[in-house]
DNA sequence: GATTTCACGTA
DNA sequence: CGTACGTGAAATCC
């Protein structure tokens, strides 16, 4: 029988007393209105709410908190300010191990106990052929004797304490099986004296789930009527009503179909039919997309006027008035959902454009008054990321300098351009183009590198999953290796990618959570990135974007790079490789050179 | 109505 | 024939 503690002075008392220290897994669920927690193999449902727990919890005694996952259990958390210095995702692990995207619990847990996640059972499920052997037990049981979840449990709120201490124990129990297999995976190379890589990845894994909600809570400082104003240059002004929206798209459209014979006939927004007028002017293209276009700019003034109106029209369309309205609240906060790593080699997501901002509307992200932008991005991160995992000893030699590309021009005595198109090409698996010299270049001088990307490449084509450096799992598409040969070269092409850019995104979520971590001090209420508080705003995959009050500017400044050292010297530890940070302090995003 | 294709922005 | 992502409009498939 569960014990229940009433309030959460009752949980310090009862982890205190299970003999829970700074550091000790704790999971935490919620349920109705109280939660559920586990530690050291027991559990106790509480009747305070889980973010009055971790408040008071983590205060006392700075546990490691264990969910599911952040986005099911950290919400209401993020929501009330409560700061988490270190967490355990379970399902971000469990992506990290195995792969994919899926957050669910009932996935995790089918694949944690070697089930086949195909068959896991659905909620509402009405199928006359069930095993209802397999159902039946105590429905107090988050776990079916057929060994899977009930989807009662998994996929809905838990509605007592109790469930939720129920729900907490297999969190944690979960979480021990993941830290022993990242633990066994170690590699010879690193010093024993630091967790394993993969238990670091697995923490700021961790870390980034839950910064992917923060992120989403605080938003990026927008002004708005600076937004609009650059709207209103592409699109024209605020239409008042449909018919004024129609008027203005008619407007927009009329510059390039005045300048057409027949101009009339043409949907710009049909690409077929725009390839077929462009054929009755004597282009002959296979699409329309604006690179192949771009040559032909000055052969026809059509040409012109068609790329300026594309550009407007993406304005217009994705990042128009309606992209404000939905997306910017009234706090002046562009806001978007945030993951923490992605289906393929785990990079962060976000949406509401946050990643894919056109460098146009860069200018309208402006700190608030007081406040001030300290950006910061890794300089030259991906060859430098794979002179560390490789171990290249050349290569991590030519990380010394603020420029990568220059010793490595030199070393293959060629000019820097070539150096850096050869170096992206082997890292990118190009096959076309002229670097074939400087890839032989690269063979020679730095054996390790070229090996390990052949090396990823083969797997790839094979269709053999790869991991990355941190332990990431990054699957292969297809059956085997009996494969059409298009298919295989795109799976070495992408697995050549996946192992660098896969581990600069573990490096870049370390760095990112480590700053994280100095910027709250590790105690504090974090204020859901009010005034006068320091945030994170933005990650894009090698920058990092904070508001700070102006006077912290510089501490922040000199926080990131701190940051960076300390993340290399245990991301990279030993291999010799040298990371570079270039940090400003900005007013508005679009100042950065 | 849902899915696919084309296009294009960022790294 | 470099990879990844998210997005919107139009075409296409049920």
């Amino acid at each position: 029988m569960t014990h229940r503690l009433d309030g959460a002075e009752a949980a310090v008392g009862a982890l205190l007393g299970a003999g829970v220290t700074r550091g000790t897994p704790v999971a935490v669920a919620a349920g109705g209105a109280g939660s559920g927690i586990a530690a050291g193999g027991r559990c106790w449902a509480v009747t305070a709410p889980p973010a009055e727990v971790v408040r008071r919890v983590g205060s006392a005694l700075s546990p490691r908190w264990v969910w599911w996952s952040a986005r099911r259990t950290a919400r209401p958390l993020v929501a009330a300010g409560v700061t988490v210095p270190a967490c355990w995702d379970v399902a971000a692990v469990h992506r990290l191990l195995h792969g994919g995207s899926s957050d669910a619990p009932a996935q995790v847990w089918a694949v944690a106990r070697g089930l086949d996640p195909q068959r896991v059972p659905r909620s509402g499920q009405l199928d006359l052929l069930r095993d209802t052997d397999a159902e039946e037990g105590d429905a107090g049981d988050p776990v079916r004797p057929d060994g899977y979840l009930r989807p009662d449990w998994a996929d809905e709120p838990l509605r007592t304490p109790e469930q939720a201490a129920a729900w907490a124990a297999l969190a944690l129990e979960l979480q021990g099986e993941q830290a022993e297999a990242l633990a066994s995976a170690t590699d010879p190379r690193r010093p024993p004296a630091q967790p394993p890589l993969a238990v670091l990845t697995a923490w700021s894994e961790s870390a980034a789930e839950l910064l992917a909600l923060e992120l989403a809570a605080t938003g990026l400082p927008v002004d708005v009527a600076a937004a609009a104003a650059l709207i209103a240059g592409h699109a024209g002004p605020r239409p008042v009503d449909e018919a004024a929206a129609l008027a203005s798209r008619q407007a927009r459209d009329a510059v390039v179909r005045d300048l057409l014979p027949d101009g009339e006939q043409v949907d710009l927004r049909n690409p077929a039919q725009v390839r077929a007028m462009l054929a009755r002017l004597g282009f002959d293209v296979p699409d329309t997309r604006s690179w192949r276009l771009e040559p032909f700019r000055g052969a026809h003034p059509a040409l012109d006027a068609l790329l300026t109106w594309r550009r407007s029209e993406r304005i217009a369309t994705t990042y128009g008035y309606g992209w404000l309205d939905r997306h910017v609240g009234p706090d002046g906060r562009l806001r978007g959902e945030w993951r923490g790593c992605d289906g393929a080699a785990g990079r962060m997501t976000a949406s509401a454009g946050l990643h894919n901002l056109p460098a146009d509307l860069r200018s309208a992200v402006v700190a608030e008054p007081g406040h001030v932008f300290v950006r910061a991005d890794l300089g030259q991160v991906e060859p430098r990321v794979l002179a560390a995992v490789s171990g290249d000893e050349g290569l991590a030699r030519a990380t010394a300098g603020a420029d990568l590309y220059s010793p490595v021009a030199e070393q293959l005595r060629c000019d820097r351009p070539s150096a850096k198109v050869a170096v992206l090409a082997a890292m990118y698996g190009q096959t076309s183009g002229t670097a074939g010299e400087a890839l032989r270049g690269l063979d020679r001088a730095y054996p390790s590198a070229m090996a390990y990307l052949r090396s990823a490449e083969e797997r790839g084509r094979a269709g053999k999953d790869v991991r990355t450096y941190g332990g990431r799992r990054v699957p292969m598409w297809g059956v085997g290796a009996a494969v059409e040969p298009a298919v295989a070269a795109a799976r070495g092409r992408f697995a050549r990618n996946a192992v660098v850019q896969g581990a600069a995104a573990e490096l870049f979520k370390m760095w990112a959570a480590t700053v994280r971590a100095g910027l709250t001090g590790l105690t504090g209420a974090r204020g859901a990135g009010g005034a006068g508080q320091r945030a994170i705003v933005l990650c894009l995959h090698d920058e990092l974007l904070l508001h700070v009050p102006e006077v912290s500017a510089e501490d922040t400044a000199t926080l990131l790079h701190d940051a960076l050292d300390r993340t290399a010297a245990r991301w990279a530890a030993g291999s010799g490789v040298r990371f570079v940070a270039d940090v400003s302090v900005l007013p508005r995003w679009s100042d950065a050179k």
